[in-house]
RNA sequence: GCGCUCUUAGCUCAGCUGGAUAGAGCAUCGGUUUUCUAAACCGAGGGUCGAAGGUUCGAAUCCUUCAGAGCGCGCCA
């Protein structure tokens, strides 16, 4: 049940209606008109724009056009107990408490439905998040869009869409094959005792891969790996699979599981890649032609040459995109188009991609060819998940692969915890750097926003705990004819804001508004707890150690939105702490 | 040089696709526990929303210019 949607309804099928009357004007469009919260210090529950929005088109001052508004609002609805116009000219609705009581009511019959729009269309989408090198485990850096692509899929899931999440295996071109070398290597270190090359830049000198290397040697007691060039391919394939192992452990301890891992060498394989050059060629928007140097010195030793390029500048990029690299073997971009017209040929209403900051500048190109496969503008939409500044001892924290001190997704979840990691990488906007303080996420107190919301629950389980009871029992109550006070409404308030906050995340793919309202409402709950320390009647359990219906409704209420919202968000709701 | 993102309280950030006197947390200062979990709560101080223009009844939000920070700009993926 979403109040805000209902009101929105109502107010522009009144306008509408006022309008046939020729009582007003309204403009073709009415999607200006909004039904929002109001700011605390009005005694209201929702709030709209209606008048001001008219006002010009009718020519009359704002506060005018809302008392007509006004008028017929309260002339046919019986859940009205106040409303007023303000200033500019807004409009004010404070509800009846028998409309908190349905309210209520609806949401706890129905609690699982609570927060969905159903009225959202439904779509099918692919969300492609990760994609890491299957070069080795996962680190720090990987985590954010994780995270991000994995609640996104939850949010749009929780809306009732159609959710498919991929993993884009780069298992093709250069840093693969280094990758295999790195193996290749440590493996002649194990059986031939062979010195590992650690003056090659180009390898990889981290210790797992010697673990990689141990399980192929185990697994493969008949191969003979002693020419590189003769078990290339199947050395690939056995390391980049350990690798995904390695990388699928990763994930599941952050919680995230992927539907489908889509190889690129497959794509490649299969021809994919020339089949849509064809067509893009045949569309024109592939030609032979040379791409100016960047302005940089570090790339003084430039050389011009002709290569396929790909022209993304007819869809908004700054120039225009290379599909081959000299060798005349396909760049990355050139796969990943195929990979794309791969994507597209799946029918998916509406493809995903989470990408990190470092490669934002990817996005005009990718959607440019997006654009020019499908002939559809918004097919795909990029979000990126800015850097997190890793802060460790109250420095910041620099990563650096060379000398092998990063941190690993293994490192973290042991450190910090799942949940904490979580959290704390969704609470802020995914378009800002994020401090990741391992201090700060490992405290238990209320400067984790985590344990503030977790400690919520537990404290609502434990009042059910009193009474022999568990949080998640269903309870019979019989009538909802109860008299809530103004600090009970406020929760209640909070409570209708749910679906809006579900409606945003999922329309804007804006994740860390769910764990900021999680915050906003376990903030409101901790508040009417303790007015329970001066005020008896606020408690929950009474002197005869009772818990009325009244009470319980409010309790089961909060702990339901925090327990679906957390398990969005994909972290536990504890009992106890 | 060009492109993308960011700039809101001392610090870290929200601010709902233009609305009301811009909100939290941390830090600082002061208070709350014989009572359902103090991992909590209450109160106080703290602001030229980077700067300047523009659009609008109305701008932190949209547009332009400028400044600062980060990321990126063919044979890495």
């Amino acid at each position: 049940m979403n109040i805000f949607e209902i009101y929105l309804n109502k107010i522009k099928e009144l306008v509408l209606s006022l309008n046939k009357d020729n009582s007003i004007q309204i403009p073709s469009n009415l999607s200006s008109i909004n039904v929002d919260v109001p700011p605390e210090k009005f005694d209201c529950d929702i709030s709209t724009n209606v008048a001001m929005v008219l006002a010009k088109i009718n020519q009359t001052n704002p506060l005018e056009l809302a008392k007509t508004i006004v008028n017929e609002l309260k002339k046919n609805d019986k859940n009205i107990e106040k409303i007023d116009i303000a200033k500019p000219g807004f409009i004010n609705i404070k509800f009846k408490l028998n409309f908190w009581n349905g309210f209520l009511k609806d949401i706890l019959s129905n609690h699982k439905n609570f927060g969905i729009n159903k009225n959202e269309d439904k779509k099918k989408y692919l969300v492609e998040f990760v994609s890491a090198n299957p070069t080795g485990p996962l680190h720090v850096g990987h985590c954010r869009g994780a995270i991000l692509g994995d609640v996104i899929s939850n949010i749009l899931k929780f809306n009732e869409h159609k959710v498919t999440k991929e993993y884009y295996v780069n298992d093709h071109g250069n840093q693969i094959l280094n990758f295999t070398k790195s193996v290749y290597y440590r493996i002649l270190e194990i059986t031939k005792n062979k010195k590992f090359p650690k003056e090659d830049k180009d390898l990889y000198p981290g210790e797992y891969i010697i673990e990689i290397a141990k399980n192929i040697i185990n697994d493969n007691k008949n191969v003979d790996f002693n020419n590189f060039d003769k078990i290339t391919k199947k050395l690939t394939s056995l390391a980049v699979s350990e690798s995904l192992k390695l990388i699928k452990t990763n994930l599941k301890n952050l919680g995230i599981t992927h539907d489908n891992f889509q190889s690129e060498t497959e794509i490649v394989k299969n021809k994919e890649v020339e089949t849509v050059i064809d067509i893009l060629k045949k569309k024109n928007f592939v030609y032979l032609g040379k791409i100016k140097a960047p302005i940089d010195e570090s790339k003084s030793n430039w050389v011009e040459r002709e290569q396929l390029l790909f022209r993304s500048t007819d869809f908004g990029d700054d120039k225009d995109r290379p599909l081959q690299k000299s060798d005349k073997s396909w760049t990355y971009f050139a796969s990943d188009v195929a990979y794309h017209y791969n994507k597209l040929n799946r029918n998916f209403d509406l493809m995903i991609n989470i990408l990190g900051a470092d490669h934002a500048g990817y996005i005009k190109r990718i959607s440019a060819s997006v654009e020019a496969m499908s002939g559809e503008k918004n097919k795909l939409n990029c979000k990126v998940s800015q850097l997190v500044k890793l802060i460790k001892d109250g420095k910041p924290f620099k990563m650096s692969k060379r000398k092998g001190d990063y941190i690993t997704v293994e490192d973290l979840i042991s450190e910090v915890g799942k949940d904490a990691t979580r959290f704390i990488m969704l609470s802020r906007s995914s378009d800002v750097e994020l401090d990741f303080d391992f201090a700060k996420v490992k405290e238990k107190s209320k400067d984790n926003p985590l344990y503030y919301v977790q400690y919520c629950y537990a404290r609502i389980s434990s009042v059910f705990r009193h009474i022999g009871k568990n949080v998640n029992d269903k309870f019979d109550i019989k009538s909802y004819d109860f008299n809530y006070s103004s600090d009970e409404i406020k929760i209640l308030q909070k409570i209708s804001q749910w679906p809006k906050c579900i409606e945003i995340s999922s329309k804007k793919l804006e994740p860390h508004r769910v764990p900021v309202y999680l915050y906003e409402l376990a903030s409101q709950f901790h508040s009417y707890w303790n007015l329970g320390k001066d005020d008896e009647s606020k408690r929950f359990i009474n002197e005869k150690k009772n818990i009325s219906d009244e009470k319980i409704a409010l309790l089961k209420a909060v702990s339901n939105v925090i327990k679906q919202g957390m398990s969005i968000v994909g972290v536990g709701t504890p009992e106890k702490m």
